[in-house]
DNA sequence: CTGAAAGCGCTTACAG
DNA sequence: CTGAAAGCGCTTACAG
């Protein structure tokens, strides 16, 4: 069934079908109807590379999210998430989305601006992917509109969206410091990401705020990963100004200092209260189940689908100043590491 | 850059473009050469919506993922890496993966299979979803190859791939028996669906052939999540002949029982020791470590594209007759909650 | 409001 | 081994 069948069977031109399918004000209401009616009651759906190849537009975006880190297990369930939101954006906006694969080392540089190319792309969206990728560094320095979430690269037509890492890691601060702690330190994430280096700017900030001091020693650089976060643990519980409560900069580190603390025979959180980041799931099965600074995926994803829009709609033209990131707010989640009873 | 333009650079017709470009044999070795040096050189690269069209193939191939277990959390990580591996699977095969979308409520019944013919794709591959989707009923039924993984529908041009869940269930039981343990209970999962019924069909033939008796109160059906888990621990716990060994049929009710058994005062693995099924992200992270029944994510998503490029080459004709389904072994991760000493 | 015609960028019989 | 031509299924000026 193609449209010339359709045109026949209606008794219309082809090009009186294309305008009623496509809403197209001058058809008339009842040719439009009649057209539509016959349309679903023979299942006839348009061909969309046809439909691509003459209006020059796919009504598709491109979807990249780094296997690197995901190998490595890192931020996994946060991926899903996201992607899953992105997905639902975007199909509400009516775009169709294509998959494209994360290049090889023999992949010729320009892999994905050649995707973009060959498939029409009108954008793409990039999932938490570090800034050493040429593939990707040559995308963001074309005029391919892209949206990235978590990512460093910037470039024309380029849109960064992030959580509010500092005001996030501010509020895990404070809310500790509600509980009385004075004595309050942090494990990193390898600071030459940004969201690792935002949140200690926000643990700083909160604690000059607040009028704590950060003795030396309170701060301790980790990986994200499980063992960094046990030997950040055990660091911070020999200083000799003993931390009663450590903010962690992802859930995993946080889920092992509480182990170190257990090793020590403290226990958390009367001994040592524990706060991380991301609410990844199994800061909810652990016991006590940890308190985090949860980010809020589907907003991410629909911040990153409305920034990809913002650049659409702007044109070539426009954006040619580098944007403003989107942030997007971060939700403390309490929950038995911080407080007693729970 | 067109294929009129590098034919115009090249002083050749596009037919012969074309074919240098698709590895014709009728074209000559000198010209492919040339033609392929200057397409490089000067960055072309086909139109795909022009080839699908006129090839009347796409090469692309469908990803359907469930959103509604995605909401309640079920298998979050287990899916990705599942979308990883089938991504780069399909990749290698030279293959295009667009992402569908989970039709709403709103949506017409046919919506996966209109997507299907609008975009010309050639085939379908599922991710754990659940059987009473009409859409996804409708687009086995039909003839458009599918490929699922964990999904309990069938039609005539369909493949279902699953881990190997009986034989996971015993390996767990073997394990316990090993280790001394003869009163062994379970944590089933609701057991419409396959994979729990058939992780309870392996546990009870695993407790047959070592002659373990299964005493009144030992299987106790939980939704995989944790706090049935929580509850069927109580129970099992509870039970005049209190059992020694549990096994649950996913990691989420397995820590769910290490919690009930540390309500209990008991100590895991000393008092009861516990094995889960799947090797989620928080196995490794709660204490003790859980022993537990990987699923190989990356060895079933290639089984998906491998399934599903037999039923392609097959072609239309072939596979009238439900295909047997492509079972993947697990493998056994034993940790410290099934073991002491670690 | 409607139709005939051109054309989007390719591939592939067909002819040489 | 190569080229001229037809055609894949649509949309959109253009003419009426």
């Amino acid at each position: 069934m193609n449209i010339r069948e359709l045109a026949r069977r209606s008794g219309v031109s082809t090009a009186t079908v294309s305008r009623a399918l496509n809403d197209r004000a001058e058809v008339s209401e009842a040719t439009r109807e009649r057209i539509r009616r016959l349309a679903t009651e023979l299942g006839y759906a348009p061909n969309e590379p046809a439909r691509t190849l003459v209006r020059r537009r796919s009504d598709t975006i491109g979807l990249i999210w780094d296997s690197g880190q995901e190998a490595q297990g890192l931020h996994n369930p946060f991926l899903l998430g996201l992607l899953s939101a992105v997905r639902t954006a975007l199909s509400e906006a009516d775009y169709h989305l294509m998959l494209l694969t994360t290049p090889g080392p023999d992949d010729p540089e320009g892999a994905h601006l050649q995707a973009v190319r060959r498939h029409n792309l009108e954008g793409v969206i990039v999932l938490t992917t570090p800034p050493d990728d040429h593939c990707l560094r040559q995308l963001a320095a074309s005029t391919v509109p892209c949206a990235g979430i978590d990512t460093a690269f910037t470039g024309p037509r380029t849109v960064r969206v992030s959580s509010d890492n500092a005001a996030g890691a501010e509020a895990a601060v404070e809310h500790l410091y509600a509980l009385g702690h004075r004595r309050i330190a942090t494990i990193t994430g390898p600071l030459h990401l940004p969201p690792a280096a935002e949140r200690l700017a926000g643990y700083r900030r909160a604690c000059a705020r607040l009028g704590l001091g950060v003795p030396e020693g309170y701060v301790v650089e980790g990986d994200f990963f499980l063992a960094s976060g046990e030997a950040a643990g055990r660091r911070l519980l020999s200083v000799a100004e003993r931390p009663t409560a450590i903010f962690a900069a992802g859930d995993q580190m946080a889920i092992g200092a509480m182990h170190a603390a257990a090793d020590a025979g403290l226990a958390v959180p009367r001994d040592l209260a524990v706060v991380g980041f991301d609410d990844i799931d199994a800061a909810a099965l652990v016991r006590p189940a940890l308190t985090t600074v949860a980010q809020d995926q589907r907003a991410l994803g629909e911040a990153a689908v409305a920034a990809l829009r913002g650049l659409l709609d702007a044109g070539p033209g426009k954006g040619l100043e580098p944007a403003q990131p989107r942030i997007v707010p971060t939700r403390l989640v309490i929950r038995g590491s911080s407080r007693s009873g729970a």
